[in-house]
DNA sequence: TGCAAATACTTTGCATGCAAATTAAAATGG
DNA sequence: CCATTTTAATTTGCATGCAAAGTATTTGCA
């Protein structure tokens, strides 16, 4: 059987790209409450950890491709979550501040990850746990530059 | 700690963001080798299993967009890898045809399983298992309409 | 000191993912 | 047998993900 790998059934790749937009779509409705978009979301959650850091930092932290980081942080702007300063010690950076409204809209969103939880009836905590795990082990081979 | 949960580092989505995200760019050089994209590359391993399907079904298999099918079809058959007729018997439906052209790339793409898995030196064969059986409970979960 | 190389971002062009509206055709019910 | 509903696709508008090109600063080194 030599193309028995070319199946989707045996893909690992074809099994995240599914769970990884079942699950976004599964953030749209709360997510829609609070007017916001899922990387948009993400990065509200990276600056609830810590605040008035830069757009490299915000990258690093959410994985979020930067040409798409500069839009969104425009609508976020916009929307008056946060706004995008000046770093005065080295005028190529940028700075990511939370407004108050974006401060205050952590409250809102703490309910969000255990209403989502709630979905999984055949995944308990302890495999929630491993999926992350394993998760990490695949990120770290593939972001892991082949020195060679 | 009752914001834990809004962490990033403890949020199976985003984990699943970041791990889509790199399986399908580690995906992108071999991909380019053939000029496919990954939604086109999954297109064409649903036809090499099964040819002259309809849209719904390819729709179906391959978990892709109706909306962005009909683009990604449309951009196939201009470089014709692809043919979507007319079915006679329901003249609402289509069938996706794999052209020669088409069914011999098969050949190229059947190393490409194989060399993207090598990237994985944390992730052995039972890991892969595992990790592909958590993620479909995880889509299963999501899918399953809330019947209530 | 001065200029090339590295940084930090932004911009652009292309390819989706997704919701919602639209179109065409077949199935259904009365 | 016709009107309503359902099904199959396409179209449209918006929000990314990503590669590549461009801009503004800062570093680093001769």
């Amino acid at each position: 059987m030599p193309f028995e790998q070319l199946k989707l059934k045996n893909q690992l790749c074809h099994r995240l790209y599914m769970a990884s937009n079942s699950i976004a779509r599964a953030y749209r409705e709360p997510l829609n409450e609070l007017n916001l978009t899922y990387p948009q979301y993400v990065v509200m959650m990276a600056l609830w950890e810590q605040d008035e850091i830069t757009i490299a930092e915000l990258i690093d932290k959410t994985a979020i491709d930067g040409g798409a980081m500069t839009q969104i942080l425009k609508k976020m702007s916009e929307k008056s979550l946060l706004a995008v300063i000046k770093d005065e010690h080295d005028k190529r950076k940028r700075l990511v501040q939370l407004t108050q409204h974006g401060q205050s809209l952590k409250l809102k969103a703490a309910d969000i990850p255990k209403n989502i939880l709630c979905k999984f009836d055949s995944v308990d905590t302890a495999q929630a746990k491993q999926l992350m795990q394993l998760l990490d082990l695949v990120v770290n081979d593939l972001n892991t530059k082949t020195i060679s």
